[in-house]
RNA sequence: CGGGGCGUAGCGUAGCCCGGUAGCGCGCCUGCUUCGGGAGCAGGAGGUCGCUGGUUCAAAUCCAGUCGCCCCGACCA
């Protein structure tokens, strides 16, 4: 079945497209849990790429790693009157254990503000103990009605910062620095353009005094909230007692930030840059970022070929590129399978460059290079491969990039529109309509009823549109603040 | 929780109306021939037809119940 090797395009139907794209690049695969996900060698090579280059960047902000436990005592989580609301729901609990019933149920973390905020007290006397910056790598359970493959699944791996400050100043600066890491980190790494900016209040983190994100434009013009960094305030402070002793001695409780990032974030590089081939993984995130596939005929020619590829692997693998690190190599031996065979494959799984080689190729002393997302093939002398392929990966991180960041400006509006014409565009292709808004919840509550979109964030100045937009897009009022609007994931 | 769909070999499915030998494609194993864009031939392995109960001489098929999954809507990173 010749018809049953090509994927669902995305065209005809973009969600069916994104599953399959998922289970067979061997991203991941259902597990017999309801709305759970196991996440695949493919898939995890790519989020351990992510955790490494992400931890670094914290590292280097002067954040350590600590781990705090799964289990937390239900009772921690009434303490925050706005944070039980929002996740009391969502909590998978814990009744027995050692066969008999527990005393205190325990929740399974769905974050961890309440048992961090906890222990901050217990270790903080004096502001000369703050900041504390701390992260922790941990997975969380959150009871969802409805999962999808990476974008929402009932448990997933993530990172949550938690920091604690003297000042409000200094805690609101650290929210916004975090906030710009994570975008540099998924435009220089994912190639994941992003706008960020502030969440409305109906937005934003349950506890939190100022909820920050990360949005990305999906190719089915939906956004992707990427990520999310909280100014807390003093609120976890005061319902955890965290307390110090300031430098006029006075009490004062601290001020906390918390943010995070998700293998969401590999749902979201699948949907900004697979194609109806497959997936497209940016260099800097592939776990092989170059696949050798030797093609021969007779045995003799075997024994050539692969004894080249296996020394191409080997010098370009040695070859001392200044950055980032050595190149990830993998030769396709494979035999009993056609080259072409290989080729629709590797760039099913994405990988970014593939090293064709063969007998004529040989005599020439090259091989022929082809980028998968481009599919430009040309020939290329084995004596200067380590520069081109060096110098092609670096070229694709950036066109990716490019590419997806003129996708999403195509796709956006920022001219004045009139409700109808929104309303219209949101039910049809949708996209991100930057327009004005009253400020007024009960104008954000009637477009979502009516349209489904949502105030994505407030966005940041260097996202604003030149001309400001001067009266809202529902009531027509004047405009306090503009707003990005679309429909999301 | 509402709406829709589906449970038959690893995957995709036919058979179900009208009860009677479980069939096909892909994949897998073995061998030979192949190999520059999804190989061909030959042989082979693999099934408590989601589960429970009922009707019947006989159930994948009919009846009742039950469990699970996927998709579309109301909550969320």
């Amino acid at each position: 079945m010749a018809d049953d090797k090509k994927l669902t395009t995305r065209d005809a139907d973009f969600s069916a497209w994104y599953n399959e794209v998922v289970l067979r690049s061997e991203l991941a695969d259902y597990s017999p849990v309801k709305g759970c996900m196991v996440i695949r060698p493919n898939g995890y090579g790519i989020w351990e790429r992510m955790q490494r280059q992400l931890d670094d960047m914290f590292k280097a902000t002067g954040h350590q790693n600590a781990y705090f436990p799964l289990l937390i005592p239900e009772s921690f989580l009434h303490k925050e009157a706005q944070h039980v609301e929002g996740f009391a729901p969502e909590a998978a609990v814990v009744t027995h254990g050692g066969g008999k019933k527990l005393e205190e149920p325990l929740i399974i973390r769905p974050t961890s503000e309440t048992i961090i905020y906890t222990m901050f007290a217990k270790w903080v006397q004096s502001y000369r103990d703050l900041p504390i910056l701390m992260n922790q790598w941990a997975n969380v359970v959150r009871w969802e009605m409805r999962t999808r493959l990476f974008l929402r699944t009932t448990e997933f791996l993530w990172q949550e910062g938690h920091t604690a400050h003297v000042s409000e100043a200094e805690a609101e600066e650290e929210a916004r620095k975090m906030l710009g890491v994570y975008r540099d980190f998924m435009e220089g790494w994912v190639a994941m353009p992003v706008v960020t900016g502030r969440k409305t209040d109906s937005e934003r983190f349950a506890g939190a005094l100022r909820t920050y994100s990360c949005e990305a434009m999906m190719q089915d013009n939906k956004a992707l909230q990427a990520g999310t960094s909280h100014n807390l305030g003093q609120n976890f402070a005061k319902a955890f007692d965290l307390k110090f002793q300031a430098e006029n001695g006075a009490t004062e409780h601290a001020w906390n930030t918390s943010w995070g990032v998700s293998t969401r974030m590999v749902g979201g590089l699948v949907m900004t840059h697979g194609d109806d081939t497959g997936l497209r993984v940016p260099p800097l995130l592939a776990p092989i970022e170059l696949v050798i596939v030797p093609i021969y005929r007779t045995p003799d020619e075997q024994t050539l070929v692969l004894e080249a590829a296996e020394r191409i692997r080997k010098s370009l693998g040695d070859w001392d590129r200044r950055e980032p690190a050595r190149l990830r190599i993998h030769v396709d031996t494979r035999e009993g399978m056609k080259p072409g065979a290989k080729y629709y494959e590797w760039e099913l799984r994405g990988v970014p460059l593939r090293l064709e080689i063969g007998p004529r190729d040989l005599a020439s002393n090259q091989g022929v290079l082809v980028r998968r997302d481009t599919r430009e093939k040309r020939p290329v002398s084995l004596g200067i491969l380590g520069e081109e392929v060096s110098d092609t990966l670096s070229r694709m991180q950036r066109d990716m990039l490019a590419a997806a960041l003129d996708r999403r400006e195509a796709n956006s509006v920022r001219a004045r529109i009139d409700y109808g014409a929104f309303k219209e565009l949101m039910e049809g292709k949708g996209g991100f309509v930057y327009a004005g808004w009253c400020g007024d919840a009960a104008c954000e509550a009637q477009i979502k009823d009516e349209t489904k979109a949502t105030i994505r964030c407030l966005p940041d100045e260097e996202f604003q549109s030149a001309t400001k937009p001067t009266e809202c897009l529902k009531c027509g009022r004047p405009s306090t603040v503009e707003a990005l609007w679309a429909r999301a994931y």
